[in-house]
DNA sequence: GTCTATAACAAGATAGAC
DNA sequence: GTCTATCTTGTTATAGAC
């Protein structure tokens, strides 16, 4: 047993039941070991619980760095689409990853609330705002409509956010095939547009 | 002392906390009693939460069937608009209130885990079903554009979730401010449209 | 690193006096 | 309805043998 194979183990039942939910002696067990022997790995619960907490903060920066290299090249609205589609593939793609993130970022344990909130709300920031710069780059190039970036992209995240969570708690609709279809709810709106073809400026 | 001032602060206490990170002693403390007091009133801890579930899950189909019979009247455009400030507005106006439906929502206690969200769903997927229905009636009178319901039903309730989920951990931005110009930039789309004002339909 | 044993404590819940 | 006292169980964490 190492403590990368401990965290794995741990992970799942933080993420199923919550840190307070959740017993060393429940993770010691599916682990193989004894209780005390996590103390040979971690000095302490909440130790162990931010050991994960920070892999999960690098692997969140990790994604949209990533997300957001790979699409430089395209035009403002495939840029975002393309990391709408990245973030939620890489979250979607695993239901503990996901519960665990969630859990994570809305309900820290009450030991660590205000410090891990500030960080995550921060990194968070920093996206919030790459997104609210592209939206402005968009419109300069009159790919976007008027209306103010910041709301956009708020509203960006509202929709990305609540996508994965819906669904991660709605197992009766396949929010992974509908995603390509929420997202241009977004973009394109749902209201009926005036469509004519001489004008169209795209 | 008496079950209904109790279940006012124990909703506090689970609110913030956590089924699993609230302790009845907590709740007797704040309540001005003992513990075992407790018990003249609810069977058990889990019945407390249970009573308080309840009373939230009653409080959601009251607010929804409000927000509809009010807007019954208005285009289905404007109609969903009304519906989503209603349901923000009701549940952003008090933070113990929106953490505790989240919480009971995305994360029920693990005793009750599989009751509770099934019933839940349920709930949520009539209005997600009424809402689909908006759509269609909306679509039939070409105030929508062509697309499929569901997908515009689910995108809108991920857009509610979402923007009352990080209204609830994001203190830094006004979102009840934003809260029209988030609407809006899914009503509308964020993508510049062609304008012709001789062939607008409305 | 892993174990047994145990400390120290807090939890939910109950009995019975008032 | 509220209390004191107690029961039972489970928790984190530590000491020390192997």
């Amino acid at each position: 047993m190492n403590a990368t194979t401990l965290k794995e183990i741990a992970l799942a039942h933080f993420a199923e039941k919550g840190y307070d939910g959740t017993s060393l002696s429940a993770i010691a067990a599916d682990a193989g070991i004894k209780k005390p022997s996590i103390y040979a790995h971690f000095p302490s619960k909440l130790d162990l619980f931010l050991a994960i907490a920070r892999d999960f903060k690098a692997d969140y920066v990790t994604c949209w760095r990533e997300a957001l290299e790979s699409s430089a090249n395209l035009p403002p609205d495939r840029r975002l689409g393309s990391c709408f589609q990245a973030l939620s593939r890489h979250y979607m793609q695993d239901r503990i990853k996901m519960a665990f993130w969630i859990r994570l970022w809305m309900f820290p344990p009450t030991e660590i609330d205000a410090e891990i909130r500030h960080e995550l709300q921060s990194v968070n920031g920093d996206y919030v705002k790459e997104v609210e710069r592209i939206f402005r780059q968009g419109r300069a190039q009159e790919i976007f409509r008027a209306g103010a970036a910041t709301a956009f992209s708020h509203a960006y995240f509202c929709l990305l956010d609540g996508y994965l969570m819906r669904a991660v708690c709605f197992a009766d609709f396949n929010y992974a095939h509908a995603g390509a279809q929420i997202w241009n709810s977004f973009l394109e709106g749902v209201l009926e547009q005036p469509k004519n073809n001489n004008e169209v400026k795209r």
